[in-house]
Order: C-alpha cells, then structure tokens, then sequence
DNA sequence: GCCAACGTTGGC
DNA sequence: GCCAACGTTGGC
C-alpha cells in the first residue's frame, strides 16, 4: 500500500508542533513509534516526499496543528538499540541488523496552521466528508494514519 | 483521574 | 490457538 498523505499523533507536552519549528532545520527524528500496525506503515508505506498532518493529542486542544513533510522514509529507530532511551525495547537486538523490528522517520515542519483544527471541529464532519477518517473512528489509537486525498483535501478548507 | 477500547503477553 | 490479565492510549 502507497499513500501520500498521513496523520501523526504527537503529545504537545512532550514534543508539540512550536518544538518542531524551533528544532535545527525545522527537522525532527519521529520515533518511539511501538506499535506493529504503525511500524508497518513507517517501514512500508511513508515515503520521502510524503505529506502528514501533525495532530496534538493528549491535551487541551486536541487537533490538527499543521503539516509536515517526510524528510527521510523508514530507517530503523536507534532509540530501540538503547538502553537509556526511554523506548529502548531490549527484544529488539534479537531481530538482528537485517530485520529490524522497529521504524524511525524523518519529518520536517512545512508549515503551522493559523489556528489549531480541532477534534470537535473535525468530528462534526464525521457524518460526512470525514466520514471514513480513520482518528475519528472509535477506539482508534494509533500513532500513525492514512489521509485520503479527499480527506486532506477538505481539513485543509477549515483552516 | 476515570474509563472505554484495544494491543500484547503468557499460561495452558 | 485460546483467552485472561495487563498495559497503554487518549478523550473527557
């Protein structure tokens, strides 16, 4: 599966959108990600070039906040590999250089919204245009989701 | 802080 | 391979 448009999740408390300006190059690592449906995403299916949608989660104002560009597509993550990291995963090594069982992008800030595109805003479209966005679906969590054109389409009319 | 939803783990 | 227990996510 190939798609050029994503959604990231990413907990403004930890790492928001006003981080990622002020990161050198406006670029950032997007790792951590331990989730094996995410993983194959990153690994598969991002590629460099790639647009995504960086949404804050676990916060006041969960929403969509502005776009990224995938700067680099799936390499291994190095946090898995280290044992100081917080998400260092010490299963990992036994899955070996050729295999490995966790996925890093590269992401760099194209540009922040004006105003966050909140949740509500985005679930009122729910019985609708948004109607398959995969966020809205119930008990979604995963970090990482495709964006149909149709979709990235429309968020960006409520801007 | 609560809790629903869901992924992962591990005993059997 | 089943499934209970557990951990995590994330909105509220």
């Amino acid at each position: 599966m190939t798609n050029n448009y994503w959604l990231l999740k990413s907990e403004p408390d930890t790492f928001g959108i006003e981080d990622l300006a002020a990161a050198p190059k406006r670029t950032t690592r997007w790792d951590g990600v331990r989730n094996f449906q995410a993983r194959n995403m990153l690994r598969d299916s991002i590629a460099k070039g790639d647009r995504a949608f960086f949404y804050h989660s676990s916060c006041e104002i969960p929403g969509i906040a502005g776009i990224v560009r995938i700067a680099k597509a799936g390499y291994p993550d190095p946090s898995a590999f280290d044992p100081k990291n917080h998400y260092y995963d010490p299963d990992s090594a036994k899955y070996g250089a050729d295999a490995p069982r966790w996925y890093a992008l590269d992401v760099t800030l194209e540009r922040k919204f004006k105003r966050v595109i909140r949740l509500d805003e985005l679930r009122a479209h729910a019985g609708a245009a948004l109607a398959d966005l995969v966020i809205l679906r119930r008990g979604n969590r995963l970090s990482v989701t495709p964006v149909s054109k149709k979709e990235w389409d429309f968020v960006l009319t409520l801007e």
